[in-house]
DNA sequence: TAATTTTATTTGTCACAACAAATAAATGTT
DNA sequence: AACATTTATTTGTTGTGACAAATAAAATTA
């Protein structure tokens, strides 16, 4: 236990990436001056893939918090970028649909991701990337396993 | 722009990634009975590099916000891992300074992080955890870069 | 030296993550 | 049907991230 070294830790180097790209989008999603935060966005992408979903849905497909999932949803609500119903069969069931306004944005801040994206692989072969990607969808598994 | 997916963007990959990989240190740490967080941890692992780091300097090293820095030692310092003392050569500058209930608990949270590492890199050879960190340090220089 | 600018740190505010506890509406059991 | 259990969602609390504004002590400049 001697040479333990945290900047070592795969676990740690990963953390901090993501810390620093979470800043990179930020600040590209302020410079395009959209009026969303990344992870809002994430839950659109999910309502883009299927309209309708349940706050519950979201969250796991998302892997987020199911309470955090509720409290952005608020928000999108607030923002008028989606509105909630309570299901028909299911009275425990909220569905989350998308409204207008966030098809509005909705290319402009696919640009803003891809523009992040850019930046982080430039100079990273496609090779590269889809070793990349292979190692950390491993990684994923792994620890998908762990927590149940 | 029809071909869009977030869960192709690696930057929302390694974003998700280092969520589940939060979430399970954080249960490792429990499971050991811990009083700590991964991020406390990580300003103490730098302070174990270099005792009497000022403030600045840990959040530069750990890449972390200056204010959030600022808080996390408040907070060690309530629970009696630091404490803290004005320079006298430059009264701006706040020294921190390992105490040695902090000491006490290093190999034990040196285990967790350790644990949580095998458990990640679960059937990942040498080899492919080297070509992951090169890829990832590569990443982490093109976004450094552009956030100045 | 006084006034201005820079640098280090703190405080305030909002968004989000984790987890536990509370609701509320099914479902299952007797 | 009445009661207990499960499931979906919400509410509450704490810790952290981002960023802007405030403070305080150099360092610089007039």
């Amino acid at each position: 236990m001697t040479d333990f070294n945290l900047e070592n830790i795969i676990n740690h180097k990963i953390s901090m990436l993501s810390i620093l790209m979470k800043r990179q989008v930020l600040k590209i999603i302020a410079e395009n001056k959209l009026d969303i935060t990344p992870e809002q966005w994430v839950v659109l992408f999910y309502l883009w893939q299927e309209n309708g979903l349940s706050v519950g849905e979201i969250a796991s497909r998302s892997k987020k918090d199911f309470a955090n999932v509720t409290r952005i949803v608020e928000k999108l609500i607030k923002m008028g970028y989606v509105s909630k119903k309570k299901s028909r069969k299911d009275g425990r069931i909220f569905q989350v649909f998308i409204k207008p306004k966030a098809d509005e944005m909705k290319e402009d801040i696919q640009n803003c991701w891809k523009q992040a994206s850019d930046v982080a692989l430039k100079n990273i072969s496609e090779e590269e990337q889809s070793t990349l990607v292979g190692i950390l969808e491993k990684i994923e598994n792994n620890i998908a396993l762990e927590l149940d």
